[in-house]
DNA sequence: GCCGTTTGCTTGAACATGTCAAGTAGTTCG
DNA sequence: CGAACTACTTGACATGTTCAAGCAAACGGC
C-alpha cells in the first residue's frame, strides 16, 4: 500500500470539492450583492422564514452570538427585520418586515434561477447531487 | 405549468447545496485554524505549489489585488512565504519557504483525512461527486 | 422563597478580510 | 518619446469575526 499516493488521490477529490465550494460561494455573494446585502446578511434573511431567536441565528451562521447583534442591527436600519420579545424576556425574536419578506422571495427566486447547479446540471444530475449532499451533511 | 411551484422545488435543491457548502466551509476553516491560519491564508498556501504572481493569487482568491498584499505580508512575517522578482520587475513572485512547504503538505494531509466528503462517502460516491462537481464548475 | 448558576444578548477591543481610490513604478506600443 | 496599461502598495472605510466583560432574566437546588 502506497499511503502517500492514496493521500494524493484523496486530496484531488478534496480539491475539486473546494473548487466547487468556491464557485458556489462566489455565485451566492454575487446574488447577495445584487440586493445590496453581504453574504451573512443574505443568509440571515433566508433563515428568517419565521421569528427566530438571535441565538438560533448565530447557530445557523455558526458564529459567535455577539456577531448577530451587529448583523441584525444593519438589517433593522434598512427596514428588513424587526425584533420582539416572547415569553422569555431574555430572548429577542427576529422577524422579517413585509419589505424583508418581499426581498427574501426575490433572493430565493434568483438563487433558484442563477446558481450554477441549476443552470449546468440536468434535473437527474441535480437529484443525484442532492442525494450525495444529504449523505455528506448527515441530514 | 406551475412556475412558482417549480421555483420552490428548485430552491430546495439550492438550499441543500448551500447547506453542504457551509459544512465544507466550516470544515476547511477548522483545519486552517488548527494550523493558525485564516481560510484565505490557507487557500493561498495551497495555491503556491509554484512561485506565483500576486495578481494570479488575487484571481484565484477572487478578490482585489490590494487584498493580497496584506495576506502575503502576514504569511511573510510568519516565515511561510517569500517573494522575489522575475523578468518583469513589476511582478512579485510569491513562493513557499521550506517551512511553508512542510505546512502545505500537512494541510493537504489533514484535508484529505478529515473533510466530511472523505469520511462520509464511499469511493464510488466520491467519484460520482467529483464528476458532478466538474460539470458544475465547468472544468 | 433565595441565591448561585446558567442563558441570551450587548458592548467594546482587536484583528482579518474585503472594496475602492489614489499613487508609484515598470512595460508596451504607437 | 510619450500615452496607456499593468502590477503592486497604501490608506480609508465597512463588515465580519472572536473574545472578554457585563447586564438582565430564568432556572434549580435547597
Amino acid at each position: 500500500m502506497d499511503v502517500s499516493r492514496d493521500a494524493d488521490e484523496n486530496y484531488l477529490v478534496v480539491r475539486r470539492l473546494f473548487e466547487a465550494v468556491e464557485v458556489q460561494r462566489r455565485a451566492f455573494a454575487l446574488v447577495a450583492e445584487g440586493f445590496g446585502l453581504t453574504p451573512p446578511q443574505a443568509r440571515s434573511i433566508l433563515r428568517l422564514h419565521e421569528p427566530t431567536p438571535m441565538r438560533a441565528l448565530a447557530d445557523h451562521l455558526s458564529c459567535d452570538a455577539s456577531n448577530v447583534t451587529g448583523i441584525a442591527d444593519r438589517l433593522r436600519v434598512r427596514g428588513l427585520v424587526e425584533s420582539s420579545s416572547g415569553d422569555d424576556r431574555r430572548i429577542k425574536l427576529l422577524a422579517l418586515t413585509s419589505k424583508g419578506r418581499r426581498l427574501r422571495a426575490a433572493i430565493q427566486r434568483q438563487l433558484a434561477e442563477q446558481t450554477p447547479t441549476m443552470t449546468r446540471l440536468s434535473p437527474a444530475e441535480r437529484q443525484q447531487l442532492v442525494t450525495l449532499l444529504e449523505k455528506l451533511t448527515g441530514s
